[in-house]
DNA sequence: TGTACATCAGTGAACGCGCGTTCACTGATGTAC
DNA sequence: TGTACATCAGTGAACGCGCGTTCACTGATGTAC
């Protein structure tokens, strides 16, 4: 997608093409099959291309859909410094989170294929996890930033998993409903505040 | 380990012990060299039997290692309804676990050791968090009843993700530390109030 | 503008590997009489 | 108490399957001069 050297000739132009048809032929069969049920020689059939080259943009099967996730996080991780600091660390990242909702909207197609395919293979959701842990390490990392603190500690890691947790929910509500993306995630971290207030 | 007809003869007893030396040479081999990089193949050979026998007793690699947590999940179910209603959900939930520690104590060296498993295994992580979504989703269903509601709503899909984050990270404290696992749980639970605290 | 060469996307075929299945079998333990 | 039979844990061998790798190749596009 955003590629390292962006010159527009024939050959990246093609290529960038071919990828993007190995993904959408892997979604499309996700969503329609399943993942366990969808072999990376489908994928390469569907997207007009030979079985072997698969594995030439994709290093392994479940590649093929982690994309975008990574660049989400990062853009989380850049916008958080320019929240106030006389807020509290909860209510900052929900407002970075808010400040990014039109990227995520833009992309309400994909992520809710991806989601389709995370329930169909616990191997898919595996991943999922794994980068998911990641990405709130990242988050507890920014947050110590935040604080002044040299290293995260439990409870910015605690915060980023609860943000996390907000976030998780709300887009499973968007998805499943026609209701705007940004009163979703504000009444997801209302009720995280509720649940949690004795 | 719980078997559906518990009559003692020669034979079942040589099974369970078949069984539980499969499981223990899993929890060992996964431990030491990662899922992954283990084999079927090597398990039944550390526990004495032929390759064709481990899936005599495990229709997949992964299911050797998924004993008990059911268990625990259905205990918290059951124990819930005997907290007093005018606590709020949470605080029922932390006293229910916290009720439960002595059952997982006895466990801790098997829930390092499947801890350890986690980690070394996307796949596996991916067991495990599709088993915790049943568990979360039983949860809500017991919360529902405690607030005499016929299915259970956002509110308590809330409540016991929350619950669960808590206790996921006190369960990681208490194996990374010499911490008593109350004293863990009622400081996770703690922290997850005050950081959801506007 | 044309020729000679370099690069690189894509291909074909063959293979290793480990999970999980199928089928036919052995041999020990338990039960009927 | 002994014999005849039934049950069932465990075995052996062969196989299907899909992921992912390796190696040697083709042919189209781009670049140097």
């Amino acid at each position: 997608m955003t590629d390292a050297s962006p010159r527009t000739d024939g050959r990246s132009d093609h290529k960038a093409a071919t990828r993007q048809a190995l993904i959408d032929a892997a979604l499309q069969l996700f969503a329609a099959k399943g993942y366990d049920a969808t072999s990376t020689e489908e994928i390469a059939e569907q997207a007009g291309v030979s079985p072997r080259t698969f594995f030439r943009y994709f290093e392994t099967k479940d590649r093929v859909l982690f994309f975008g996730g990574d660049d989400f996080n990062r853009d989380v991780v850049r916008q958080l410094p320019l929240q106030p600091l006389d807020v509290d660390d909860l209510t900052a990242l929900e407002a970075t989170m808010l400040s990014l909702t039109p990227l995520v909207v833009r992309l309400k197609r994909r992520i809710r294929l991806y989601y389709r395919a995370l329930d169909s293979s616990t191997a898919l959701l595996g991943q999922h996890a794994a980068a998911t842990a990641r990405h709130h390490e990242d988050v507890a990392v920014a947050l110590a930033a935040r604080r002044s603190l040299a290293a995260p500690d439990e409870r910015c890691r605690l915060t980023a998993a609860l943000a996390g947790l907000a976030l998780d929910r709300a887009y499973h509500q968007w998805l499943d409903s026609r209701r705007d993306l940004t009163g979703v995630i504000t009444e997801s971290f209302a009720a995280v505040r509720t649940v949690a207030a004795r």
